[in-house]
DNA sequence: CGTTAGTTTGAGGCAGATCAACTTTGGTGG
DNA sequence: CCACCAAAGTTGATCTGCCTCAAACTAACG
């Protein structure tokens, strides 16, 4: 956990909570604050200029947040989202840049971070334009699910995380309940038969 | 120029020739060296299990490589092809973590060239899902040359950069061609209308 | 000047988006 | 606690952008 790391290092920091729905900042913003994620769930979100929305990235109940942006010296490029009431912990730019110098290790950490989201991206969206859709919806499934089985994904999140729409999402969930694969609960779906899922062809 | 600022630290390097169409280093390899490049273009791809190819990066004079996988603490996720006549500095993974402990402004740069292009490739990605091929092809044709006006790309690189096939290009190209936007000449093309070709939309 | 890698053009097909109408869910406030 | 309603999900029909396959052409290099 990143945060017991930074901890003993911060002369001041404030904690605020954020019901689910409230933005913690605006793509084309300029970065004023870190934030660390003390519990809950958090949506980083792109939209382009038509309107679609792309859900970039998690973080998560130890993640740092608004690094990036603070590192690049560029304006926030996505929004950051609650998903659910989350709690946070917001360290400004100066007090930031105090303990960057203070700690080097901070930075090889948030370094490294960066290397394996840099990863991980890349190998989105190579998948993005070789799988098929219900490939993708797959691995958005067991990816978004596995990580927060509590969580209840809306098909519109599950859509934008795997580069599709919700009617798609709607139409390969259908197929996989059909399949025994995964089971509708409401709102809410369970994974049954993960290994089945994983090395789901359409 | 990241090299000149490291070169001070360095205690041993050595320095190769690559020429065009060379691999560097092949995804999945463990990464033993970090390379950065004198002179000429390299070019990072992944490929996928089908044999898709997706041109991820681009290395050109200046640019560091093999640093995400180093700092990840991963395998390499993607290869990295010579694209022309190219002249590396390489610097062992030794050499580097000992010049990252007595110089912390290096890792510093790393992590800033990390974050950039994180938010770029995050950018690409949702252009991916939400613009057309045609503005994707011309958003690439734009980016690619006028980073390098004298390297000859191919349809196939362009392609693999903007996620695509090569015949779509050829299409996007004769057309844009008749449009009076761009001109070819032989295999390689020359930009006329900038700013019509920023500006397009199919 | 032959060979190979790269390019062009055409025809055809289909995966998945879009649009539209309807149903279900689950939170909330009376 | 129940009734209501907005938000979320389902399902069907249609349409098209782009990929795929195929075949012929051309540039460039040894």
């Amino acid at each position: 956990m990143f945060f017991k790391f930074v901890k003993p290092f911060l002369q001041n920091y404030q904690e605020i909570e954020c019901k689910k729905g409230e933005v913690i900042y605006y793509q084309g913003d300029t970065p004023q604050n870190i934030y660390f994620v003390h519990e809950g769930i958090v949506g980083l979100f792109h939209i382009t200029e038509s309107g679609k929305e792309t859900f970039l990235r998690i973080f998560t109940s130890g993640s740092v947040m608004g690094h990036r942006s603070y590192l690049a010296k560029e304006q926030y490029h996505a929004s950051s989202v609650a998903l659910e009431k989350t709690s946070l912990i917001v360290i400004s730019r100066d007090e930031c840049e105090r303990i960057c110098l203070e700690e080097p290790q901070l930075i090889m950490n948030l370094a490294q971070i960066m290397a394996k989201d840099l990863g991980s991206i890349e190998l989105r969206m190579s998948g993005l334009s070789d799988k098929s859709v219900t490939k993708r919806i797959v691995d958005s499934l067991l990816f978004l699910k596995l990580r927060h089985p509590h969580h209840i994904w809306t098909r519109k999140e599950i859509a934008e995380y795997s580069g599709s729409t919700f009617e798609t999402v709607t139409r390969v969930m259908t197929q996989l309940t059909e399949l025994g694969l995964i089971e509708k609960q409401g709102r809410d779906f369970k994974i049954i038969d993960n290994k089945k899922l994983i090395s789901y062809k359409d």
